[in-house]
DNA sequence: ATAGGGTTAACC
DNA sequence: GGTTAACCCTAT
C-alpha cells in the first residue's frame, strides 16, 4: 500500500481546472502557467489525469506545428520514435523532446517524424481520460439515483445532457482537431478567449496574469522574430518543462516515467542553448531550473536519476503497483483518510472486487461516483471519484453547499423557522410543522440508520467530524447520533438519569411537549377560572379577613411548593434538555427567538385538572423571575405595605399576585361603602409591568379593577396639591406615588395619573 | 417617567 | 347603547 502523505487540499481544484482546460482545448502556455501555480504538494498519482491532458495537449500543439513547418523539422522518419498508443502522452513528449533539435542544431538533425507525432496524438485522442469534471458532469447527468435530484438539479445538467457516457473524450475528426485546434466542442466554455489559429497560438502563446508564464511570452515573441520552427520547438518543449515542474511537485514522479533517451549529449547540448551567443531564446535562471535535466533512465518503470528528483521521495516509491489494484487501494486509503468511512466490502484487487462502499449521506452523492468509476474499469477515474468525495465533504464542511447534507440542513432551518412560527399558528398548523418535523426526524433516521448505523456497526462516528473517539450516544430509541462533545458546538444537555440527547432529539421533545401543552391548554384555562370562581365564592361569603388572609397564605403556599416541585432534580434535568435545544437553537439565527416560545410552551406544560393552579403559579414564578430587580422591589414593598398593615400576614412570598391584596383592598372599600359591588368583579388584569413575561397561548389578562378609595383620592389630591407644579406641566406622579405610599394599595403612577385625570374630568376646577 | 389616546368592562 | 372608571399602549 503507498504510504498517504498528508497533502494540501487546496491542489484539488487546481487539477481539476487544468484538467478541464486542458480538455477544453486551452492554450497550452497557459495551462502550463497554471501548472506552475498550483500550490503545495500532492501525490503523485494525483494529477495524472492533468499530466496526461496536458502533456497530450502539447503534443497537439506540436504535430500542428510540425504540420504547419514540415519542410524543416521532424521530417526525417525515424522508425526508433513510432509510438504505441499505450505510451503515455507525458512519455511521449519526452521523446520528443529528446529530439527536438536544439537552436544550434540544424533541422536535418532531427530524428523525430513529425507524422508519428501527428498519427500519436490523432490516436491517442480517442483513449484520453476525462477529466474529473467531465466524468462528474456524466454521471450527474446520467440517470443514476446515486446523485441526489437536488445535487443534479443544481449542476444544471438536468436539460443538457451532452455527454455520452463513455469514459474516454469525445471523438473528434482528426481534421477537426488540427485544423482548428483550439475551437473544439467544448470551446464555448471558453468563449471568452479569442479563437486563434494554431500557428498563432504557439507562435504567439497566450500568457495571462500567470506571472511566470511572461517569460514564456518574451521567448516566443522573441522566438517569433526569428521566424524559424526551431525556436518555436523549444518553446514547445519549454513549455513541456514547465510541465516537468508539475512532475517535480508530485515527488519523483519523473523518476517514474523518464523516458530513455539515447543521446547521451543532449542534455548538455540543451543546456548550452542557453548559453549560445546570439541565440534567440533566452532563459532566465528559474527556468533553467525547471528544465528537465537529462534523463538516464534504466527503465521506465524504475526508478533513474534525475537532477530534479527528490531521492529519499523517490526512494519510497520505486515500486509502484499496478495501476488498478494501486488506484483502487488508494481509492480506499482516500476514503478513510479524508471520509473516515467504513468499507464494507472490499476484494483485493481492483476492478473484480468493486468496491462497495458505504459512505455518510454528505458524500453519498460521490460514493455512487466512486463506485460506478470503479466498476467502470478505469482506474484512473477512481481518483477522480476520490477526490470528489473529498470535495464532497469539504462541502459538507464548509457550509453543506451542494451535498445532500445541505439539503437536509436547509429543511432542518426550514422547518425550525416553522416551529418557531408554530406558537402564533392554529392548531391545525401547528399539527402539519409537527408532521414535518417528524417527517425531517424520520428521514434523518432513516439516513443515519441507513449510513451511520451501517458505520458505526463496527466503528462508532461522530456525526459531524466523521471521526471515532470518546462520543456521545443519543439517548433517544430511535436517533443513534453519536457526536463528540467539542463537535456539539454547546455544552450537551443531559437529563436527570445523565443520559445525553442530541439537539435533534431534544428539540423534537421540545416540541412535542409544546404541542401536547397546547392542546391540554383550553381545559386549564376553563380549570383555572373555575378554581378562580371557587376561591371568590370562599372569599365573599367569609366574614373572617385573617381567615382569607389564611387561605391565600394557603394557596400561596401551594404555589410555592411547586415552585419547589419545578426545582427538584428530576424536573431540573427535563428542563435541562429543553434548555439545551433553545440554546442549540439560539446558535441558528433563524430560530433564536423560538426559545422562548418554548418556554412558554413549558410553562403551560400542565395537566388539565389538577394543574390548573400550575398555570397561574407559572406566571407568578415568571413574573418574579422575569421582574427587574427595582420593579421587585417596589412591588415587594407594597406587599410588604399591605400585608403588614391590612392582613398582618408575614410569611407571604415576595412578590405574588396582588388579589391577596387586592381583595383586601376590595372589602376595604366595601366596608367604606362606596363601591360594593365592585368586589364581585375579579377580572384577571395583570400589568404590563409587573408581569413582563406575556403568554402569546393566553389571553392577555386584564388586571382585576380595582376601586379607589376614598382614602386613597384624598392622599391623590393631598398629594398633587403638595407636588404639582405651576410651572411644570408634568406632574410628579412618582413623587405622589410615594408621598401616599401606606394609602396607596397596588398603584402605580399610571394609576394615579389615570385617576387624576377622572378627577379633574369629573370637577375640572379641582 | 410622563402624557395622552385607546380599550375594556361594569353600570345605568 | 352611552357613560364611566380603571387599565393599557405608545410616543416623547
Amino acid at each position: 500500500m503507498a504510504p498517504i502523505r498528508r497533502r494540501e487540499p487546496t491542489s484539488r481544484p487546481w487539477i481539476a481546472a487544468i484538467e478541464a482546460l486542458a480538455s477544453s482545448e486551452t492554450d497550452t502556455s497557459l495551462l502550463t502557467d497554471l501548472v506552475k501555480k498550483i500550490p503545495g504538494e500532492f501525490r503523485e498519482d494525483e494529477g495524472k489525469n492533468a499530466r496526461e491532458l496536458v502533456c497530450w495537449r502539447i503534443l497537439e500543439s506540436l504535430s500542428l506545428l510540425q504540420k504547419g513547418n514540415s519542410s524543416t523539422t521532424l521530417s526525417k522518419p525515424d522508425s526508433s520514435a513510432r509510438f504505441s498508443l499505450s505510451d503515455c502522452c507525458e512519455d511521449v513528449l519526452r521523446k520528443v523532446q529528446c529530439r527536438l533539435p536544439r537552436a544550434n542544431q540544424k533541422s536535418t538533425e532531427s530524428v523525430m517524424s513529425g507524422r508519428d507525432v501527428e498519427a500519436f496524438v490523432r490516436d491517442k485522442r480517442s483513449c484520453l481520460p476525462k477529466s474529473g469534471l467531465e466524468k462528474l458532469k456524466d454521471v450527474i447527468s446520467k440517470e443514476s439515483d446515486l446523485i441526489p435530484f437536488s445535487v443534479k438539479e443544481m449542476s444544471g445538467l438536468l436539460k443538457n445532457n451532452r455527454s455520452d457516457g463513455n469514459a474516454t473524450r469525445p471523438q473528434r475528426s482528426a481534421s477537426d482537431t488540427f485544423e482548428n485546434p483550439l475551437v473544439g466542442d467544448l470551446s464555448s466554455e471558453n468563449a471568452t478567449r479569442p479563437q486563434r489559429s494554431a500557428s498563432d497560438a504557439f507562435e504567439n502563446p497566450p500568457v495571462g496574469d500567470l506571472s511566470s508564464g511572461k517569460t514564456v511570452m518574451s521567448d516566443s515573441a522573441t522566438a517569433n522574430q526569428g521566424g524559424s520552427s526551431a525556436p518555436n520547438q523549444l518553446l514547445v518543449y519549454k513549455e513541456y518543462s514547465n510541465i516537468a515542474s508539475l512532475n517535480r511537485k508530485q515527488d519523483a514522479f519523473c523518476a517514474q516515467k523518464v523516458v530513455e533517451c539515447k543521446d547521451s549529449d543532449s542534455f548538455n547540448e540543451r543546456r548550452n542553448v542557453d548559453h549560445v551567443p546570439g541565440t534567440v531564446v533566452q532563459h532566465s535562471g528559474r527556468e533553467e531550473s525547471d528544465l528537465p535535466r537529462e534523463p538516464r533512465v534504466e527503465n521506465l518503470r524504475e526508478i533513474t536519476t534525475s537532477d530534479n528528483v527528490d531521492y529519499d521521495r523517490v526512494a519510497s516509491k520505486k515500486l509502484k503497483m499496478s495501476s488498478t489494484v494501486g488506484d483502487a487501494e488508494l481509492l480506499h486509503n482516500q476514503l478513510q483518510d479524508a471520509c473516515n468511512i467504513e468499507k464494507i466490502t472490499q476484494g483485493t484487487s481492483g476492478k473484480e472486487h468493486g468496491l462497495n462502499i458505504r459512505a455518510d449521506e454528505s458524500i453519498k452523492d460521490c460514493e455512487g461516483f466512486v463506485e460506478l468509476e470503479t466498476r467502470g474499469g478505469s482506474a484512473r477515474f477512481v481518483n477522480q471519484g476520490t477526490k470528489s468525495v473529498d470535495g464532497s465533504r469539504e462541502n459538507s464542511e464548509h457550509g453543506f453547499s451542494l451535498t445532500p447534507n445541505s439539503v437536509r440542513c436547509g429543511e432542518v432551518k426550514d422547518t425550525m423557522e416553522h416551529d418557531h412560527q408554530a406558537e402564533f399558528l392554529s392548531d391545525d398548523e401547528n399539527d402539519e410543522i409537527l408532521i414535518r418535523n417528524n417527517t425531517f426526524l424520520n428521514s434523518q433516521y432513516s439516513h443515519s440508520q441507513d449510513s451511520l448505523a451501517t458505520l458505526n456497526g463496527t466503528k462508532k462516528l461522530c456525526m459531524v467530524c466523521k471521526i471515532g473517539g470518546q462520543l456521545l450516544v443519543c439517548s433517544s430509541v430511535s436517533c443513534q447520533r453519536m457526536v463528540h462533545e467539542k463537535c456539539m458546538g454547546v455544552a450537551p444537555t443531559f437529563d436527570a438519569a445523565r443520559s445525553f440527547y442530541c439537539p435533534f432529539c431534544a428539540y423534537s421533545q421540545a416540541i412535542s411537549e409544546y404541542s401536547e401543552s397546547k392542546k391540554k391548554l383550553p381545559l386549564a384555562r376553563k380549570a383555572l377560572v373555575t378554581f378562580i370562581n371557587r376561591d371568590e365564592y370562599r372569599v365573599r361569603n367569609s366574614s373572617n379577613i385573617s381567615h382569607r388572609a389564611d387561605q391565600n397564605y394557603l394557596k400561596e403556599s401551594k404555589l410555592c411548593n411547586e415552585c419547589v416541585e419545578q426545582n427538584r432534580p428530576e424536573n431540573v434535568g427535563r428542563r435541562e434538555i429543553e434548555n439545551s435545544s433553545r440554546k442549540y437553537m439560539r446558535d441558528m439565527p433563524s430560530v433564536s427567538h423560538d426559545s422562548s416560545s418554548r418556554e412558554r410552551a413549558r410553562d403551560v406544560t400542565c395537566g388539565a385538572n389538577e394543574e390548573d393552579q400550575y398555570v397561574a403559579s407559572q406566571a407568578v414564578q415568571d413574573s418574579v423571575l422575569q421582574n427587574s430587580k427595582s420593579k421587585d422591589k417596589k412591588i415587594a414593598h407594597k406587599q410588604h405595605v399591605g400585608t403588614e398593615k391590612e392582613q398582618d400576614v408575614s410569611n407571604q412570598p415576595p412578590v405574588l399576585p396582588c388579589e391577596p391584596a387586592k381583595t383586601t383592598h376590595s372589602n376595604l372599600a366595601k366596608s367604606s361603602g362606596k363601591k360594593k359591588k365592585s368586589v364581585t368583579h375579579l377580572s384577571l388584569r395583570v400589568r404590563k409591568g409587573e408581569q413582563q413575561y406575556t403568554y402569546p397561548s393566553l389571553p392577555q389578562l386584564k388586571r382585576k379593577k380595582i376601586p379607589w378609595s376614598n382614602a386613597e383620592e384624598e392622599a391623590l389630591k393631598e398629594g398633587v396639591r403638595k407636588f404639582a407644579s405651576n410651572h411644570d406641566r408634568l406632574m410628579p406622579w412618582k413623587t405622589i406615588l410615594e408621598f401616599g405610599g401606606d394609602i396607596f394599595v397596588n398603584r402605580t403612577t399610571i394609576d394615579l395619573k389615570d385617576k387624576w385625570r377622572n378627577i379633574c374630568k369629573a370637577s375640572p376646577k379641582v
